[in-house]
DNA sequence: TCGGTCAATCTGATTC
DNA sequence: GAATCAGATTGACCGA
């Protein structure tokens, strides 16, 4: 079993499992159902291509208190209850892209891709956090995938094996000793050999030529 | 209503 | 001790 780490895709992950398929790229489970209200989510911080300045004055105004809204103490909700931020299809294509040339990034890089982003250094960090456990996730997943099959496998070798030994101790049992010539003892039988195209233990008679 | 998704938070470990 | 990480968890949101 090899399990080699696949640069190409999203999630660094690949197993060879005949049938099985790699996430998309980029997330488009979830995200690419996203309709025009969910764009227009009011916690949604919007693309440079479509705001004008005062646009992003205010919606950095809005994302900035609705952050601190989410401050809590000790347990207790401090303010109104937090608005789910909902990244935009660039912000997550962006961010699906520096992720696949690097699984972490260093405070300059964070800082550089969140004003990209328009969006703070700790939502780049923590959505950076959250897309490592994810794609572990779907790491163990896909092992936990080919180890079953690679178990069931190897039972079907196991138990086609244990036939074969069952056929090869009948025929051990059954066929009559043949006498040396020489020295009146009895030869084997048979001999084991190994079929070199099937790899199959086959057995072969053992014939006293010197009767032929 | 319920389950899935995901941004955000909390906590403990590690590194420097 | 601050910074950063992984892992667990919470809570908002959405679609079936």
């Amino acid at each position: 079993m090899e399990i080699m780490p696949e640069s190409s895709t999203c999630l660094e992950l690949t197993i060879s499992i005949p049938g099985s398929s790699s996430s998309s790229f980029p997330s488009s489970g979830e995200g690419g159902g996203y309709n025009m209200m969910r764009e227009l989510d009011i916690n949604q911080v919007p693309t440079c291509g479509n705001i004008n300045e005062e646009e992003s004055m205010e919606e950095e105004e809005e994302e900035e208190s609705s952050n601190n809204n989410n401050n809590n103490i000790n347990g207790v909700l401090c303010g109104p209850p937090r608005k789910k931020l909902r990244l935009t299809k660039q912000q997550s294509f962006l961010l699906e892209e520096s992720f696949r040339q690097n699984h972490t990034l260093n405070p300059k890089q964070k800082e550089v891709l969140g004003m990209q982003l328009k969006l703070k250094t700790r939502q780049v960090e923590v959505w950076f956090q959250n897309r490592r456990a994810r794609s572990k996730l779907k790491q163990t997943e896909m092992e936990c995938e080919y180890l079953k099959r690679w178990f069931g496998s190897l039972t079907e070798q196991n138990r086609r094996l244990k036939r074969e030994v069952e056929e090869l101790r009948a025929m051990k049992v059954g066929p009559p000793t043949v006498l040396s010539p020489h020295s009146c003892q009895p030869l084997p039988a048979s001999t084991l050999t190994m079929c070199p195209h099937c790899e199959r233990v086959t057995t072969t008679i053992v014939r006293d030529e010197s009767k032929i």
